[in-house]
DNA sequence: TCTTTATTTAACAAAAACATGAAATAAAGT
DNA sequence: ACTTTATTTCATGTTTTTGTTAAATAAAGA
């Protein structure tokens, strides 16, 4: 589905608030996950469509119950996205390439 | 500004391929950033701004250009809210208020 | 089977996001 | 001063997101 829709998932201050209890407190059905939100069930069960969707929660069917859980899937892209960017902070990369743009650009409109 | 506005800001699928560029190849102009997109230049413009308002990038004023680059800070929010998150994964907490909480769950509605 | 409990889908309104072209701003070159 | 280059702000339209209430679905209990 790719990472920005991950970033996407969590972009909503109340799909990220259900994301971060679910990994605090584990396994959650869909009326325990709205119980402490102002706003309304349908709503509720939206966001954890986003946030399936993106592949940061999984649901399953349990007796009469839905219960959603963090998906550790969802986190390794993250992960792995954020690891890829840290390359080139810490310069365990060809820090050359970045330079030479750099110098290019300056030269085309110095002179 | 909150790392919900950092995810929102690398939800969209422009501003992320932005901002991986500008990882890979260090300073750009707005104009340099603008050019490879079919989008216009106020678009990007605005995406800019919004890169910027949620510190993933920073900008600043070199002659007549706007000089943008990856800002480490902007990142570092993530990493914190993701190695917080992989705490959970790992176990290195306090297992015991999870199995709890679930208990408590299954043991209202079991009986 | 009729009701209750749990949750989703449907229909729709309001707000936010994203795009565009035109005009404004600002520094640099002539 | 006037023009060019670089970029942003403005006014506006379209699409997407987010929310609501009402109805649909589905399993469990009486």
């Amino acid at each position: 589905m790719g990472i920005h829709a991950v970033f996407g998932a969590l972009a909503d201050p109340t799909r990220l608030a259900i994301v971060e209890r679910l990994l605090r407190t584990g396994d959650l059905t869909a009326g325990e996950i709205a119980a402490p939100f102002e706003i309304s069930k349908p709503a509720i069960s939206r966001h954890l469509k986003v946030l399936e969707e993106a592949g940061v929660v999984e649901r399953r069917v349990e007796r009469q119950f839905r219960v959603f859980r963090a998906r550790p899937e969802g986190f390794a892209q993250m992960e792995d996205w954020l690891e890829k960017s840290r390359e080139f902070w810490n310069g365990s990369f060809d820090r050359l390439e970045r330079i030479l743009a750099q110098e290019e650009r300056r030269d085309a409109k110095d002179e």
